[in-house]
DNA sequence: TGAATCCCAGACGCGCGGCATATGGCAATA
DNA sequence: TATTGCCATATGCCGCGCGTCTGGGATTCA
């Protein structure tokens, strides 16, 4: 036989009490078998835990110190059952959000990871900014919950994507570049002015979402774009771009990031390429935190009418 | 039905195992009971554990986060019999001890106290110091486990009371007294030379053991002293004695404390009176920390041949 | 595609253990 | 000394946890 947190249950109420007859009432039980079991506790334990007295029993020393344990083990069980229900109802638990180097530009991205943290104060929340193709492994992986991806569709098995939203991409220009200065038209620009510059492409290999956009609608325009050095993520295309060597397109939301060197004008004509933004998590992902994480960006995202 | 600790020993070998018959070997049961039991589990909370797949079973979100209450909640009981165990043995506990105001000058008690704490270093031990008559209701009341008195028997009813050593008493005499220079023949002093001197007498209500030992040794060496002031306890005494009012005898351990007006002289002769050192300890006090203190005390104090 | 394997879940019966009833013993109170 | 209050022991019952047997679903071979 072992200790059994009905012993626990039974002392407490004995110790409180001091008074077996007493303890049995309360316990709904009667006192000859409460009897037993405090007997056969302090049999497990090699310990006297009371003082049998005339008018009741007493706690000894021993019985002091194990009241004070046996409180907080029932305490911490009656914790530890809350807790998991919590967790399973996605009140509780740990979120790894994946972003794309991208995402902390869009003012969609944190303005979610906010609204969530508020809404789930006991979920925490981590964020991993990292390359499209790392967040699909650490998706895969486990070491991401959920992601959002610069992506219509879902190419990668396993995984779950819905399309959020998309908004217009801008070309970004050296500053010192004839079509930056703010001319008598100074609004949108057709690509096709675009036609003999060279462009600087990134991320072609790990998310080739934004390159084939770009392609894509050079082709639409009626050209083909010379291409120039190719960068690793958008951060570095535009610091290319700010030391004169071309011109690039990136999602609108990217204007946010002023940066000395680079001026942003918006695009025009039918070519107009697009950006998509999408939240990605894995199809057999139970976490009841994920679920609630992807229903709240959906829902929001289809509140949203502007686009950036 | 309630949630017992068994259920959490299951779960956790299970959980381990990510197995339900390699857990149940483990556990030296078969499969069945045990696939119950993580049933009834998983019932009681309400929660669903684990994810059943075609080959063994699989931690949930939730029976994740339970997992590690669990295996905190069983760590705990364990603790919490260990606890328990060291208490009833006396190396874990409280000890509360009394010492009357002459106490932390004798060199047995501080010594005492240090090694038992060495000895018992979990037990944690706070030290008092008061009059006699609070040791005594202190001890009486609980507040105080454990005291060391200036007396040779018990008075008060339910305390066991040990003697432990006795040491000489010593006249404190004004620095400015006659008696005070050490002259030709500087040893000892017979009592019979301070029959014309104002006795300062101290404690006489709360502990008057040593003022009964003053007068007994006066009316043996054949005068009644002329008593002065009272002083609540020695040290108040003495300072009464520094400023020129009288003198007064002390235990030879308070010679330890050099007060400036204040010098000492040892007796001789026959009526030289002495002061005990006892310890004592509510006659039904259980703690064991408490009884190894007293076995601790008297030991030491058998040991001593040397007296103070 | 069918057989084999693996593993969890349900059905059923048994035996242990926890509980209730009845009773004894001890100490405090009158 | 009688009475009361309370804990401990004795005994029988019943529920429940466990073992055995069996079914069903998924994966992995041939």
């Amino acid at each position: 036989m072992a200790i059994e947190l009905r012993h626990l249950r039974y002392f407490v109420v004995v110790a409180q009490e001091g008074h077996i007859t007493r303890a049995a009432e309360r316990l709904g039980m009667q006192q000859p078998p409460l009897s037993q079991q405090i007997k056969a506790l302090e049999h497990q334990l090699d310990v006297q835990l009371f003082r049998r007295k005339a008018r009741g029993v007493e706690l000894t020393e021993a019985g002091r110190t194990f009241l004070a344990d046996a409180l907080s083990v029932l305490a911490c069980v009656d914790e530890a059952v809350e807790a998991a229900r919590r967790t399973a109802s996605g009140k509780q638990g740990r979120l790894g959000i994946g972003l794309p180097p991208s995402g902390p530009f869009h003012p969609f991205v944190p303005r979610m990871i906010r609204r969530f943290r508020e809404t789930y104060p006991l979920v925490s929340v981590s964020m991993e900014e990292c390359l499209r193709a790392e967040l699909v492994d650490g998706l895969r992986a486990g070491t991401l919950d959920v992601a959002f991806i610069r992506a219509s569709i879902a190419p990668p098995e396993g995984l779950d994507v819905h399309l959020l939203m998309d908004e217009p991409m801008v070309a970004a220009l050296p500053a010192a570049h004839a079509l930056a200065r703010p001319g008598p038209r100074a609004g949108a620009l057709p690509l096709e002015r675009l036609a003999a510059e060279t462009f600087i492409v990134y991320a072609r290999l790990q998310g080739p979402a934004l390159y084939e956009a770009t392609l894509a609608a050079c082709s639409k325009a009626g050209f083909s774009p010379r291409l120039g050095q190719e960068a690793p993520r958008i951060i570095s295309a535009l610091s290319l771009v700010a030391s004169g060597i071309g011109v690039t397109l990136v999602p609108a939301s990217m204007q946010r990031m002023t940066m000395d060197g680079v001026v942003f004008r918006p695009l025009r004509g039918p070519s107009q390429p697009k950006a998509f933004l999408s939240i990605a998590a894995r199809r057999d992902g139970y976490s009841a935190a994920v679920r609630h994480f992807v229903a709240m960006v959906r829902r929001a995202a289809q509140d949203e009418v502007r686009s950036y």
